[in-house]
DNA sequence: TCTGGGGTCCTAGGACCC
DNA sequence: TCTGGGGTCCTAGGACCC
């Protein structure tokens, strides 16, 4: 078997050179929303030695000195972008999973003359069509295919295309060797500590490890990667689409918040917000938790995090999904803190072709709250998010975030289209 | 002094991913 | 001053049952 990952390089970087190319050769940063961390580099901005997910306010004097272009998130364009990537590699094979908006999955088994000249085909193509570009990894499972994957964008030789099973053994156990373990899919900073305090510094020293041992003495996610290691397949592709299991929407507030009032308006919108993404996917929600908490890094200052959860029945009904949200803020709000963020989740998802009727709900009630949600979702996708809104969200978001330098929605916003200009 | 054993379900919290 | 958002899975421990 020959499965293969796709993985588009700084993904977010190379959308926003592909369409202002005067980015290009100079050191470029994505950040998360709110401005707040590292999300993507260019390569320029990785030989600068910044860090993934690094807090850009400790950047500030690097960035001075090397003139290092910061841009605020743009994941309209992001979105848009990725889902042509996907369409174009899935014709590439019958067989995908999209595993992330910058990766996929596809089962290249049998492909002709060679997985790896199907690989090569794929970058070529995505370039050509798109002016992306990717490198893919090849192998018999997921995890080794990550690590092909990671082979393929740092080591040259490979062209940007590596298939483990063309390398002989002896060659796979020595780039295994020359590999930290906290690379490895699934082993983040502590369980690479972990390992190394137990004597597994590299990849092919965890590999070689007895998978019952690290069972017992780790857990079972653990091995299950050493097995995956021995090409023993233990993760499957997840070709069709899965249902979500939790909808949230959260956010960092701009400053931090000391009274009710803004929160209320920040959860009514969240709640807002994670309500259209239920109705998008054809859910309802019969659980609402609502959180709020302190910013954890402001040692100086009191700290206070709590949740808490509303049972309701089966609904994808904005004005009760709100309701339910407020009345959760009210009880867990605390006078005397600063808050930092709050947030709203919606879990225990059911179908929306499945709704309980419930005995003391009339039928009519619900096909005019289906109505109404119809209507509001419709003014607001062809009118611009937000035309119809709740009056619990506010109109003057004053603890809105920080969004200080977005480029344009080249491709999602008719009135900013990128145009082709001469010369 | 010695206080069953085996099972399920739920939740909070940790760790990880991109 | 300024430290993301949106997910998943696993585990431990408590409550409860017979």
């Amino acid at each position: 078997m020959s499965l293969a990952l796709i993985d588009c390089n700084n993904f977010y970087a190379s959308c926003e050179q592909l369409f202002n190319p005067a980015l290009r050769g100079s050191p470029l940063v994505v950040l998360s929303n709110n401005d707040g961390c590292v999300v993507a580099r260019s390569a320029e901005a990785k030989q600068l030695g910044i860090a993934m997910a690094a807090p850009w306010h400790t950047l500030k004097e690097l960035a001075t000195r090397h003139k290092v272009i910061a841009l605020s998130s743009n994941y309209a364009l992001y979105g848009d972008m990725s889902e042509r990537v996907m369409r174009v590699l899935s014709t590439f094979s019958p067989v995908q999973e999209v595993y992330s908006i910058d990766e996929c999955f596809l089962d290249l088994t049998g492909a002709k003359p060679s997985p790896r000249a199907c690989g090569l085909k794929i970058r070529h193509t995505i370039y050509r069509l798109l002016g992306l570009p990717v490198c893919v990894g090849i192998a018999s499972t997921k995890t080794l295919a990550k690590l092909a994957n990671h082979y393929a964008k740092k080591r040259e030789a490979f062209q940007g295309v590596c298939d483990l099973a063309e390398l002989s053994l002896g060659e796979v156990d020595r780039l295994l060797g020359e590999t930290p373990v906290g690379e490895i899919w699934g082993v983040g900073t502590r369980l690479a500590e972990r390992l190394s305090s137990s004597g597994m510094r590299n990849v092919l020293e965890l590999k070689r490890a007895a998978p019952t041992r690290i069972r017992t003495r780790f857990n079972v996610s653990l091995e299950r990667t050493v097995r995956e290691l021995n090409g023993e397949r233990c993760l499957a592709l997840q070709t069709s689409h899965v249902q979500r299991k939790q909808i949230l929407c959260s956010r960092s507030f701009n400053q931090l918040i000391k009274v009710i009032s803004p929160l209320e308006e920040a959860v009514a919108a969240y709640a807002t917000r994670a309500a259209e993404k239920l109705r998008a996917q054809r859910l309802l929600t019969t659980c609402v938790v609502t959180f709020v908490r302190t910013n954890p890094f402001r040692t100086d200052l009191p700290q206070y995090e709590k949740s808490t959860s509303t049972c309701l029945a089966a609904t994808n009904d904005t004005r009760l999904i709100a309701q339910a949200a407020l009345q959760g803020l009210r009880d867990i709000f605390r006078e005397g803190f600063g808050y930092q963020k709050a947030g709203v989740i919606l879990s225990h998802l059911v179908s929306d072709h499945q709704r309980q009727a419930d005995l003391f709900e009339q039928s009519q009630n619900v096909e005019r709250s289906d109505a109404l949600m119809a209507a509001m979702d419709r003014i607001n996708q062809s009118m611009g998010s937000g035309t119809v809104k709740l009056l619990a969200e506010g109109c003057d978001p004053r603890w809105a975030m920080r969004s200080q330098n977005r480029s344009p929605r080249y491709t999602t916003r008719l009135e900013e289209v990128a145009v082709a200009t001469a010369g």
